[in-house]
DNA sequence: ATTTGTGAAGCACTTCACAGCC
DNA sequence: GGCTGTGAAGTGCTTCACAAAT
């Protein structure tokens, strides 16, 4: 807890991304990158890239670069991802569904490992259909027990908006430490833990403002 | 096209934000709010909101606070969003399934009015079966054709990452504006179009992170 | 020679505080 | 009296530029 002194989101948020660059520099089997390198990928500027790593630590070799490797195990023990991360979904409707099945989880050691509803019968049909089952679907009365003895610890929310914060409140009860809500309805939870809205119609605002006033 | 001085992002990003609670306010009866409640709600300073407002004409009466109506319009006009805009979705899996029936695009005008997959009989099934077929899959293969006969303005992306950049490139040649890519891939567009990645995992990422360091 | 790590400078966003207006 | 709009102050992030390291 607070290991690190204050660091800017925006550095955070940045470590994903350089993540994913190593990733794919490693693919192509590269050792080392220069912040310079690096920084031209991402798209960010090479002075940024360092500084970013510098909170941390000092992770490269001058007159080198970064050992791919290395930096990216750093970042991953900096995230946290370190680690897997037990997760479970509320609300199996089409978002819901399309999470449980989403790839890019699993390879991340984020692993869905409970899907609740409010009506399971509804679904089942569809899930096991389509997607092979990959986790059974439970009712959401049984939220508090299943988070707790699956040892849970994020709870991601795809219900339709006027039970978001009623599912935010009952996995606060049941001892989440983060939540990612899906749903269109921002949620509010008590300190300690911590929640994220993430909106899609947000993002085409966005984008729609950028084609309207550039 | 430039109607406004430069203007930080993050304003933009808050003013979607506004536009929500102002909506939720007037869901409530209510006609008009001070910069003062709606930072509350909103969670940011009230001098930040009279400062983001303040960056695109004075909306506000003194005294009084502003007017949700005229105040929504506004935003909306501001944003790009007081039309309807057109939309293809192309990737025909779970997440681009589950986007063609989301309502809250529906509710903000903003049209799917295509969807395209490389193979269109295996999805078929599914989304008829589960969604009433919101609208026709087509295959790939009449991107550009279709995009230009619909008047299609914004893509998105909800195919494996492999062939992101691929259909961005395909959606560049077909004359789209703007892309939101879903796929874990980021891809690149030439100017002047505008695209935006939204990553899954980089939320969960950042949710990690402080969990792990705070 | 090359590239990191970092103090300092530069720049941008946020907050303050109050004049101006209702 | 109450609240907006805004210059000025404050804060924090980004970029520069160079010493330090290999």
């Amino acid at each position: 807890m607070a290991k690190y002194p204050k660091i800017p989101e925006a550095t955070i948020r940045r470590l994903s991304n350089y993540l994913k660059c190593l990733e794919d520099l490693e693919a192509k089997g590269e050792k080392v990158a220069s912040s310079s390198h690096l920084a031209t990928i991402c798209n960010v500027n090479a002075a940024q890239v360092r500084k970013d790593f510098a909170y941390f630590g000092e992770f490269g070799i001058r007159g080198m670069g970064y050992n791919i490797k290395e930096l990216k195990d750093h970042i991953k023990e900096i995230l946290g991802i370190n680690r897997e991360w037990r997760i479970a979904v509320i609300g199996i409707g089409n978002m819901g569904s399309a999470l449980l099945v989403y790839k890019d989880f699993l390879k991340q050691n984020y692993r869905i490992v409970a899907a609740f509803d409010i009506d399971p019968s509804k679904v089942i049909g569809h899930i096991s259909e389509r997607m092979g089952r990959p986790v059974e679907i439970l009712h959401i009365d049984r939220l508090k027990e299943v988070i707790e003895a699956r040892k849970i610890e994020i709870g991601i929310i795809t219900t339709p908006p006027q039970e978001a914060q009623k599912v935010a409140d009952l996995l606060v009860e049941a001892n989440i430490r983060g939540i990612l809500n899906f749903s269109p309805a921002p949620i509010r939870t008590p300190e300690p833990v911590k929640s994220m809205n993430l909106f899609f119609t947000a993002a085409l605002d966005n984008l729609v403002y950028h084609l309207t006033n550039n």
